[in-house]
RNA sequence: GGCCUCGUAGUUCAAUGGAUAGAACGGCCCUCUCCUAAAGGGCAAAUACAGGUUCGAUUCCUGUCGGGGCUACCA
């Protein structure tokens, strides 16, 4: 159990006992961080938030509270400001949570109590063309909340769901036949056919025949013509090395990779049913669901002005000429998780800008009677210094791998400088860690939901609130245990450490609350929570390093500062794991 | 036009309705005979505007101004 835990038990209790039946059923409350030490370590406004209700002054039933918990052996309260309870942590208390937390390998995250089957869409990129700098978001944070999601105990699938069957076919299947250079294929398949698909798009601009017979070449692929098969698998097979090549270096893996065409066949039965059960309806030819506007109980459907009126906007799932689209391929994915994978949870990581085709695929569901954890875990965009969606100079998007490359560059030229001595292979190790987790740790810091500039000197500087800041605090722990020739995994102790010294306080402080953290994470699915939190272990930490000597201190304050550095280790490790990044031993 | 979303130090970002709004970068001062200075300790600096709800609002509601997005046959 937390402290957190602990404390909010006791408040309910004293609760209960003061008021009986003045209590609102309904009513539960948590103590909370307190957000200013000056406050104590966790604080209630229980008392102000019942006071009216029932009808008292907040600040003597704040007194009546306090009165009802008594003496606890765990902290010390106060009443402060119009009726705040403030619990102040004795310091032998986190001393023991501590001791606790040093024999458990979970270091006080409880698994859920209700483990369920979470599907996590995420990354996604099309087939034939590279990874750029707008899949950065959604492979990261996707990657972060399956790692999360599964340490919490659950059942987690990670499906990339790749644009393997878009219309872009067309132009690929006709710059192949008659542009392409396999022996560039070789060396760089991706690159090789985003070119031809770039060749052949700027060619169907000046010449109209061109671009029809790109229209018969999809036409025919679509159809099932064997030749144009055979180049669209090798199309697939080609790009899905060059991808497993990115990911690998991000250290990212999926369970599966069904793609678009993995649901061909289910989309015609699928618009059929829709049309059977009557939730579809034919619009202007085309095949439509009208949202029973479930998701807007204010009933403000979706509207789009045509013809001078406003009419609501549907989920289009079959065109006027009999073609299907994104939704309908979303609603028969949604459907084969939920069938075949028995998914309890679908999470979708996919930006902002498609709210509102979630909340349509959503809604079709609820009105087939189909409900469940569906959540569009949405993101900002990623703007230029302009504020305007991010491009270079020529307008091209920046290249995924460009970035990776660079950022693992600038990492290289710093160790080099700081650290000559090592041997070039793990110069060349650390390079990597550093680079990537710079990368990984600039985008998990931010609230998803925020826009935010694109600028390679912050996502991959390497000081400041970056990883190579935690990656240092590991280090310089690490560097500790080597001289005592013992190790932060097994080391052990027969009674609680001993807690003077401020910053080994609040060092303790902080230690204790990852369990409180982790499990907080995915009730919004907010990774920067947790980004947030190992910074701050890592600050508190460096000023603990500065402040109280280890290795030169003697007796019961020797092997109490080698608990806080061990479990400072611990958590710094799981945590950095949770978000995907490696921590070196030396840099 | 309608809907969604954002507006916080010079800059880039934080902040479950709580007390004196946190960081980082940049700026200005300090600290390496001492476990890795990729570090530590200081100083200056911000909630777009106007109302409302509340004991209490950066947070919730309304309006104004400003940025971004979506607005039926692309994904």
């Amino acid at each position: 159990m937390t402290i957190q835990e602990t404390l909010s038990r006791h408040l309910q209790i004293a609760l209960k006992n003061l008021l009986g039946d003045e209590l609102p059923a309904s009513y539960r409350t948590n103590v909370e961080v307190a957000q200013d030490l000056r406050y104590g370590d966790y604080q209630s406004n229980a008392a102000m938030a019942l006071a009216r209700q029932i009808k008292k002054n907040p600040r003597s039933l704040a007194e009546d509270i306090v009165r009802s918990l008594g003496e606890l052996p765990e902290a010390e309260t106060e009443i402060a400001g119009p009726g705040f309870i403030n619990f102040r942590v004795r310091p032998s208390f986190f001393a023991q949570t501590l001791f606790s937390m040093l024999r458990d390998p979970r270091l006080g995250v409880a698994v859920t109590e209700h483990p369920k089957t979470i599907v996590i869409d995420f990354s996604a990129p099309n087939v034939a063309k590279p990874m750029h700098i707008g899949h950065i978001r959604s492979t990261i944070i996707g990657d972060t909340l399956a790692r999360i999601a599964r340490f919490m105990g659950n059942n987690v699938i990670t499906d990339n769901h790749i644009g393997d069957w878009g219309t872009q076919f067309g132009m690929i299947l006709w710059g192949w036949k008659h542009k392409l250079q396999p022996d560039l294929l070789e060396k760089d398949p991706i690159a090789t056919l985003l070119q031809v698909y770039k060749d052949v798009n700027a060619l169907c601009k000046e010449q109209p025949d061109v671009l029809e017979e790109c229209k018969a070449e999809l036409v025919k692929l679509q159809s099932g013509d064997d030749e144009n098969l055979e180049i669209w698998k090798r199309c697939i097979r080609l790009t899905k090395i060059g991808l497993e090549k990115i990911y690998s270096r991000l250290d990212i893996h999926f369970d599966y990779w069904l793609g678009e065409s993995f649901y061909n066949d289910a989309l015609a039965p699928l618009v059929q049913n829709l049309i059977d059960t009557g939730i579809a309806r034919e619009s202007d030819g085309a095949i439509c669901v009208f949202s029973d506007g479930f998701h807007r109980p204010q009933q403000d459907p979706f509207l789009v002005s045509k013809d001078g009126q406003w009419l609501p906007v549907p989920a289009i799932i079959r065109k006027a000429d009999g073609g299907f689209l994104y939704a309908t391929t979303d609603l028969a994915t949604l459907d084969y998780r939920i069938n075949h994978f028995h998914a309890d949870s679908i999470w979708y990581v996919v930006g902002a800008a498609q709210d509102k085709h979630f909340k349509q695929i959503f809604d079709v569901q609820r009105m087939r009677g189909i409900n469940g954890d569906f959540r569009h875990v949405a993101f900002g965009s990623i703007l230029g210094k302009d504020r305007r969606p991010f491009k270079t100079r020529d307008g091209e998007t920046v290249n995924l791998q460009d970035v990776i490359d660079e950022a693992i560059e600038r990492a290289g030229r710093v160790v080099r400088e700081k650290n000559p001595t090592l041997p070039q292979e793990e110069q060349k190790s650390i390079a990597q860690a550093v680079g990537i987790g710079a990368i990984k740790f600039a985008e998990l810091s931010q609230n998803r939901l925020s826009d935010y500039i694109f600028d390679w000197d912050k996502m991959l500087a390497l000081t400041g609130d970056t990883a190579p800041y935690l990656q240092n605090s590991f280090v310089r722990v690490c560097s500790i245990f080597r001289k005592t020739n013992t190790n932060f995994e097994s080391i052990s102790t027969d009674a609680p450490p001993v807690l003077h010294h401020e910053a080994e306080l609040q060092l303790a402080r902080l230690l204790v609350r990852f369990g409180e953290v982790v499990p907080a994470i995915l009730d919004d699915c907010r990774p920067n929570l947790l980004a947030s939190y190992l910074y701050d272990l890592a600050r508190s930490f460096h000023s603990f390093y500065e402040a109280c000597p280890v290795l030169r201190s003697e007796g019961s304050e020797r092997e109490s500062r080698l608990v806080l550095c061990a479990l400072t280790a611990r958590v710094l490790k799981q945590g950095m794991s949770l978000l995907g990044i490696t921590l070196p031993e030396r840099m």
